[in-house]
DNA sequence: GAGCAATTTGCAAACGATTACAAATAAGCT
DNA sequence: AGCTTATTTGTAATCGTTTGCAAATTGCTC
């Protein structure tokens, strides 16, 4: 028994009507008499139809896809902005196709292929290192304003994003620290070359100059070892810190988990405070303070400008080319006052 | 200025060939000759043409897309489990769609509507309580077929699958508590009606039944309130148990961090042992021991085995319909000998 | 009932590939 | 050369929709 789907052809011939008048009774049914409609439906019904998306992207020139592209899958903090991004595109009627740059390249493709072929209506880019010749392929097409950036960017790009007020929170988290009396205050950095470590060390250092406090850099990474490795810098500084802002929630870990293994404890001797408020941050001991980043919106907020962006926003009003998600401090225990 | 892109028609006029020459060409090389194949190779290189994915899925019934469900996207579990699996598809020139049940199911969508448009050829199913129903859809249709199981799966269905190990997995860390010399071990659960909850407490009281040491069970839930909950009930157990065994690392974070604040010291007062070995276990305070899932080989796993379902695999003999990958267990500091 | 505008319909042409099938060409053999 | 077989090509149908255009129908007004 072969499972033959109705066409749209099936269902024509079941309502006596033309073809075009079944595609209409779907499509714009206000076009089409109530006394049609009715029956289309009902033959719609009986036949089980379902319109095939292959032909109709074909038709339509439109695939009813996104694609988003970040650095690795395997990063967790990418999980719940994915999970901010379906959420508004399922409903849409829109489908998420997800891959890393690495194997995008590697397959030999690019941005523009998917736009191109429609296997993509548009695309979010989650990874601010993503090649510039991914970029570079859209200009001068019409497909160079079907991208949205989130929660990083291009910084010479002038491509729609959507990013967490890095800045703001940088600042509240100093003076966090600062109303806790802390007067000497270091920063472990991300990566050299992220745009987010720029954006967060700016701030420090801006906080640092306006409140006369010397600034103390560390170069650091994304990552719990680069913590560790900052704790060893931290315990070999002439004058040892009060107080760490590190530019991830990776960094404070390694960086508590190393700086109480030499026997410091904390916030008693020294106070730690993270950027992103990843899930385990609450769980950690001590339970980490840290500036929340609203991943779920951020993912959100970028579906909804691909959205607008390519037409198909629910909202008819322009938004803001740059939407910025705020961020809140959330106070935990590696944080307190100046010893 | 129009960036029509070429078609098949556009080659085939420029390499005064027929548009079957081209296609043949691309799809295959051999048999075409040699001077018409250059023609064609030069003419799309001139071109710029690239074959469009709607017209080719249209007349091929098929979208070399995969679409992964999980029961949520916001829980990092699954994003080394997606990485695995994107790292097989994308060098296969396979898409993958991620979706989540209730998302899918919230739109009045299933997977038979996936299959039926081919929205998507196949479908890796991460989430064990999948509506019934959509599997229900399948069957007695040729789509049935086109579906494994990763992680989790579903007990009566006979729907291959990819899992861990997770009966040895509890084995190994009831022995290695055991070694240790313990001999009342508690042991939290997953949540109920879990299958994987059911294996792993099956192999514990299996184990408990073997040495003849006394069962403690405690029912809990993948999350760290469960684990907090049971630190509680822990503490008011009449006679304490000197190690817990959790069916997962959140679990155990939140014993931990529990008993901790209750006085507790792990592992001198208490072994606690996890399972998952998920990012964090390592960075935790103190270092967590656990039982390792290689999420990665799990997920690739799954998208070999559907690649090869689907007949659209690289291996050509035929794989076992249930994989099952190796745990590992990683004893860190949270694990020691009995008081 | 005629005349005219507005609304509903259907016809048929796209969309851009793949692939039976048949025709043309090349190769092999006596 | 002549015949048979294998290899390359091209022709044209097909996949299942959507949509421009023209035809048919309906509704109004006088």
């Amino acid at each position: 028994m072969t499972t033959k789907t109705a066409t749209i052809q099936d269902v024509a011939r079941r309502a006596r009507v033309s073809t075009a008048t079944v595609s209409r009774a779907l499509s714009a049914p206000d076009s089409v008499s109530e006394r049609k409609r009715v029956a289309v439906m009902e033959a719609i019904e009986s036949t089980g139809y379902r319109v095939n998306r292959a032909a109709r992207n074909l038709r339509t020139q439109r695939s009813n896809t996104i694609l988003t592209l970040l650095p690795t899958l395997g990063n967790p903090f990418f999980s719940k902005v994915l999970k901010g991004i379906e959420n508004i595109l399922t409903p849409a009627g829109q489908s998420l196709i997800v891959a890393e740059t690495q194997q995008i390249q590697a397959a030999g493709d690019g941005l523009l292929s998917y736009l191109n072929d429609r296997r993509a209506d548009g695309v979010i880019v989650l990874d601010g290192a993503i090649p510039k010749q991914f970029l570079d392929d859209l200009e001068g097409t019409p497909h160079a304003a079907k991208v949205v950036f989130a929660c990083e960017w291009h910084e010479r790009a002038e491509t729609p994003s959507v990013r967490s007020a890095n800045k703001a929170g940088a600042r509240m988290a100093m003076t966090h620290l600062h109303d806790f009396g802390h007067q000497r205050i270091a920063h472990v950095t991300g990566p050299a070359g992220n745009v987010l470590t720029d954006a967060r060390r700016e701030a420090y250092l801006a906080f640092c100059e306006a409140h006369e406090l010397q600034p103390i850099l560390i170069e650091g990474s994304f990552s719990v070892e680069a913590g560790v490795a900052a704790a060893a810098t931290v315990l070999n500084l002439p004058t040892r810190p009060s107080a760490v802002f590190c530019a991830s929630d990776e960094i404070a870990f390694g960086l508590i988990s190393a700086l109480t293994k030499a026997g410091l404890t904390v916030p008693t001797d020294i106070s730690v405070l993270g950027f992103d408020d990843i899930e385990m941050s609450e769980h950690f001991l001590p339970p980490l303070s840290s500036v929340r980043q609203d991943r779920i919106s951020l993912g959100a907020e970028a579906a909804q400008l691909l959205l607008n962006q390519i037409g198909r926003g629910t909202q008819s009003k322009e938004r803001d080319r740059h939407v910025v998600v705020p961020v809140s401090l959330i106070a935990r225990d590696s944080s307190g006052p100046a010893p």
